[in-house]
DNA sequence: GTCTATACTCCGATAGAC
DNA sequence: GTCTATCGGAGTATAGAC
């Protein structure tokens, strides 16, 4: 809360520097968390390569938990416009779906430890809070939303449009993705054994839900 | 190393002892895992549970991730027993293939912690041993030979008979558990929004690899 | 083999001077 | 806002008595 005494263009200005304070923090911890591991990150760490004490962190977050859950919320934001991007010029329905499946692996390669914390639960003691978890069932609910296009559009069955079948399709990329991350987390993402079998995997879940498209075009 | 002095008796107790003193460490370290999560096993907290003190621990395991290894590896004896004992009396191929999916999938939730270690690498600096990692390696092998079968039988194309198509099963399994632990951890293997599209996401999987069978009966 | 004692390092967090 | 100082705790590991 800013003192009644000061003007509102300092407090712009100092809400505006400890912004800044607050991204840098995060900055440090999402590097420690691809760099390191989920482990790695400690308020002593993120201060110290900060160049500050590891108590004047405590002025920006309440704690570490704190820090977590604010790399988490600013992961979700970042993996939704990473894939609003991806899915700019894709036709809603299949073509979005799978444009949008392509583009979450791909984030979730080139920012392994943030997607190991948002999607797995490695942090004991810490969830999300509500917030910053918004923004991620926001996404799963646009691929819920193209399943339906592409049922109704009759690119998959009809009963495609189901929130099991959103979950087979969370399935398929959280099991590439696993894999990926245990078996070989340090080759690319071309050069992986499990992230180059996308396309086949997609085309198995795909498949498995147009049987009428197939049956009819042998 | 025994001393020269002590009789083979005295070294069979001696030794069947240090075994048990083992064992027990190892229950108390699964049970962490399973309660508490990784980072809850250390040397401390096991050697609390035993009731003897930390330095103690280290007569027995020369560091912590020596005591992860031994968990690693038990954790891969066990499941591989349970698999063994699951598919005994399914038919060699498509049918033991199944068996063995559905038999890895049951334990690794009845072992959450653990399979956890076993398949993720949650643990900063910890990589499993050689000698630990290799009844893991012989499990899948066994998935593999299945898969070959089960393509000679012609229950799969014969496409199905590769290593791709052995890591396309994988992304599978490892997917139903990854989605589990993370979205559900708590609730019954039954229960599980994800664990029971179980069958669902085996037949994607057998589906995809027998167009042929699928052509031929339409 | 097990213990006590200890050394060392790091952590998260708080109090209070500046 | 940043610092020093400090607390209380946990952790790994070693030395040495018993």
């Amino acid at each position: 809360m800013a003192t009644p005494i000061s003007s509102a263009a300092t407090i712009g200005r100092v809400s505006a520097r400890r912004a800044a304070t607050v991204e840098e923090a995060l900055d440090h911890a999402a590097e420690l968390l691809k760099s390191e591991g989920v482990g790695a990150v400690t308020v002593s760490e993120v201060a110290r390569r900060m160049g500050i004490r590891a108590p004047s962190l405590y002025k920006y977050f309440p704690s570490r938990n704190a820090i977590y859950d604010a790399v988490f919320a600013r992961g979700n934001r970042e993996i939704n416009a990473w894939v609003d991007a991806a899915v700019r010029n894709a036709r809603p329905g299949l073509d979005r779906m799978l444009a949008a499946s392509r583009a979450v692996l791909r984030w979730s390669f080139a920012n392994a430890g943030l997607a190991q914390l948002m999607f797995w639960r490695p942090v004991p003691g810490f969830e999300p809070s509500a917030e910053s978890f918004e923004p991620s069932l926001a996404m799963w609910l646009r691929f819920r939303a193209d399943l339906a296009i592409a049922a109704q559009h009759g690119e998959l069955d009809e009963s495609a449009d189901s929130d099991d079948v959103l979950r087979l399709l969370t399935i398929v990329i959280a099991g590439i993705m696993s894999q990926q991350m245990s078996n070989q987390p340090d080759v690319g993402y071309d050069d992986g054994a499990f992230t180059s079998l996308t396309e086949q995997a997609l085309a198995m879940f795909v498949h498995e839900h147009s049987a009428t498209i197939r049956k009819a075009t042998p």
